[in-house]
This record gives C-alpha cells, structure tokens and sequence, in this order.
DNA sequence: TTTCTGACTTTTTTAGTTACAAAGTCAAAA
DNA sequence: TTTTGACTTTGTAACTAAAAAAGTCAGAAA
C-alpha cells in the first residue's frame, strides 16, 4: 500500500491518542480506548506504534509542533519587540490551558520516558529561546531595544516566565487549575514582560 | 515551676527537633528520636506540644523567624536598593541550602497542615514583599529608583524570583539538590535582580 | 505484500490484608 | 507541676491475589 496510506493512519491514531489524553491524561487512556475510537482493534496501534510510549511521545511531538508553528507565527506578525513578546505569552497561554492534562509533567515519573522527556524540554526550552532571542535581536536592530547579551537575555526571560507559572500555581499536578489561576499568571507574565522592555530600552 | 523554665524545655525541644527535621525530614523524624536526642521521654513531649505535627509547625515558625531577623537586617544595613536585594538572594540561597530538607512542601499532602502551611506561606511571603517594597520605595526617595507602583513590582519581583529556583530545579522533591544548582540559581536571581533595578531606573 | 485482527501471554495496577512501627494516652511517680 | 513506663490506637510498608491493561503473534483480509 502507498505510504501515504501509512502515513494517514498513524495521524489518525495520533489525532485520537491525543483527544484522549487531553481529556483525560495518558495514563487514564488505555490503548483499547483508542482502538475503539477509531473503529479498530487495539493490534492495529501496535501495527503503527512499538508500543504505548512511543504514541505518547508522538502525540507530545505533534502537540509541540503545533504550538511552535503558532509561536513563530505570531512573532513573526508583530509589529514591535513588544508586541512580539506579548502574542508569545498569549499562545503559550492557550497552549497551557489546552494541554495542561496531556501529563506533559506526570511523564516524568516514568523511567524510561525520563531521558527522551528531559532532552525534548531542554529542546523546546531552547527553541523557544531562540525565539525570544530574534525578536530582541530585531528590536535591536529596529532601535527599539539595547542589549550586549540578547540570547542571556532571553534565556532569563524564559526561566522567568515558566517560573512564574509555577510559582502562581502551586498546586500538586493531580488538582486541577481554575480558569481564573491562568488568566493570573497570563496578567503577571504581561507584567514581568514590561519589566523585561522597560529594562532594554535603557 | 516558673514560666521561663517551661519555655525554656519548649525551646530545647524545638531546636532538637529542628535539627533532626533539618538533617532527616520531618517525616523521617520519630518522636522517639527526639525523646532520645533530649535524654527524656516521648511522653514528656507530649507535655509541651499536643502532637506532632504542632511540632513541626513551631520548628517551620522558628526557622523562618531566624530568616526574617536575618533578612531585615541584611536589608537594613545595604547602602542601596540594589545592594539590599542582592543581599536578600543571598540570605534566601543560604535559607534554602539549609533547610531545604525541612519539608516544608512535603507538608501539603498533610490535610490539616495544607491550611496551615498555606497561610504560613501567603504570610511569609506577604512579609518578604513588603521588605522589598520598602527597598524599593527607599531606592525611589533616593532617587535611585522611580516607580509608581513600589507595592506591585515587589509582588511581582518575589513570584520571579521564587518560580526562577522553580524553573531551574526542575526535580521531584524526593531527590536531592545539589550545591552547583543552588549556586545556578543563585547566579540567575541576581541576573534577574540586575533587570528589574534597571528597569526601575527609567 | 501490506494491513489488520481475535485470541493469546505478560506485565502493571489496584484493592485488600497483615504485621510492625510510630503516634498518642494515661495513671501514677518524682 | 513535670516526668515517665506501660499501654492503646493509628498509620505505613511489605505481601498477596485479582483484575486490568499492555503487548504478541499466527493467520485472515485486502
């Protein structure tokens, strides 16, 4: 068969992994669950997939890829280093807000998943940095922004940013987080942001 | 007996306490062990604290009033605003070394210890923040600093800081930190710190 | 030949259970 | 008033068995 075929199927399982791990985590979706989704048996996944955690690291890749088109997207639009920074805060927003349950974090936990989930953090920290780096480095070069170091700069950001999310929601990974425990960290971030612009323009 | 005598073993049994919590975990601390250490009996601890957990608060209070005479002073004593933060970050580093084994976030999985813990530490961070607001409001009389809202940028320094530690060790709290991610974060506070005075200097 | 499946085995979770350790009590001594 | 040894109660860690989920494979279907 064409690999087009092959192709289509496996987003059809990643697609319908994905739904069920939104909704209710990887480890609460049990491969049948998935099978009867899609109107096939539970072998079939095992067909596409060597096993469980490599559709789980798949529907991650596939969630990530999503968000990080989005985020270039979106920086890529705006005008200023500012308004830059602040559609960036607004996607991550939604991303955090839609995939809060995918047990990006619960993951951990597992050993084998440990290394590939470490490395594949440190990554998207580090595109995501980059990011941040073009828009100070373009805000730079626009006047808008004085900076020696921009990629220091940017690194401090992003820790920054994540840290501040987990400082806000503090709670243990199993409770749930409240609309309005987003949109605080969201106002916060706005604000770390400014402080962030305020401090490169010198 | 006097008073003093009785607040005297109360202290003598807090600082046992505080020791074996600091070096163990409270969790891995046994009444026993403490009787042990003061050459007493456990039930004689029950005469000074109602359980065990009252224990353990009272060793949490007592460390963190050590931190907050510490933190004053040091902040009192700084020339600058910017001086008295850095000051700050290094009293915190040298307060999480110490007692970050003191399971003071292990605690909230203790039902009735969540409520007390949670105000315990909206009050000490309550508290610290309004250190910062008065260095920074200090930095603004001396005209080392401007801001309209000294109040809210402290709040906002004290999440950063705090979620930068978050972000940076990354870890379970079951695992040990080690000294070179202390110093990591330590070096990135004050990164942080360098932002915010800047920003605040128009 | 590639894709798919039912029936199967293996592994992991979970819900009891028990045994031991630690928390907590109390009558009586100092 | 303070302290204690001997006591009861409570919580936890280590087993176990049963159930559920993961994962395999020979062979059917396309």
């Amino acid at each position: 068969m064409l690999t087009e075929n092959r192709d289509e199927m496996r987003e059809r399982i990643i697609d319908a992994a994905l739904k069920r791990f939104t909704y209710y985590g990887a480890s609460k979706t049990t491969m049948s669950e998935i099978a009867e989704d899609l109107h096939c048996s539970k072998a079939s996944l095992y067909y596409y997939f060597p096993d469980k955690q490599a559709l789980h690291i798949a529907a991650l890749e596939k969630a990530g890829e999503t968000y990080f088109l989005d985020l270039r997207e979106k920086a890529n639009a705006a005008a200023t280093a500012r308004q830059a920074l602040m559609e960036l805060i607004a996607v991550r927003h939604e991303f955090a807000r839609r995939f809060c349950r995918l047990e990006l974090f619960k993951v951990l936990k597992d050993r084998q998943l440990v290394r590939f989930a470490h490395e594949a953090f440190e990554n998207a920290r580090e595109r995501e940095i980059k990011l941040i780096t073009d828009i100070i480095e373009k805000g730079a070069a626009r006047g808008e922004l004085v900076t020696a170091e921009p990629e220091k700069v940017a690194a401090l950001y992003m820790h920054a940013m994540i840290g501040l999310r987990l400082s806000l929601v503090n709670k243990d990974i199993s409770e749930e987080i409240s609309d309005a425990e987003f949109e605080r960290v969201r106002e916060w971030q706005v604000q770390l942001a400014d402080i962030f612009i305020n401090s490169l323009k010198k």
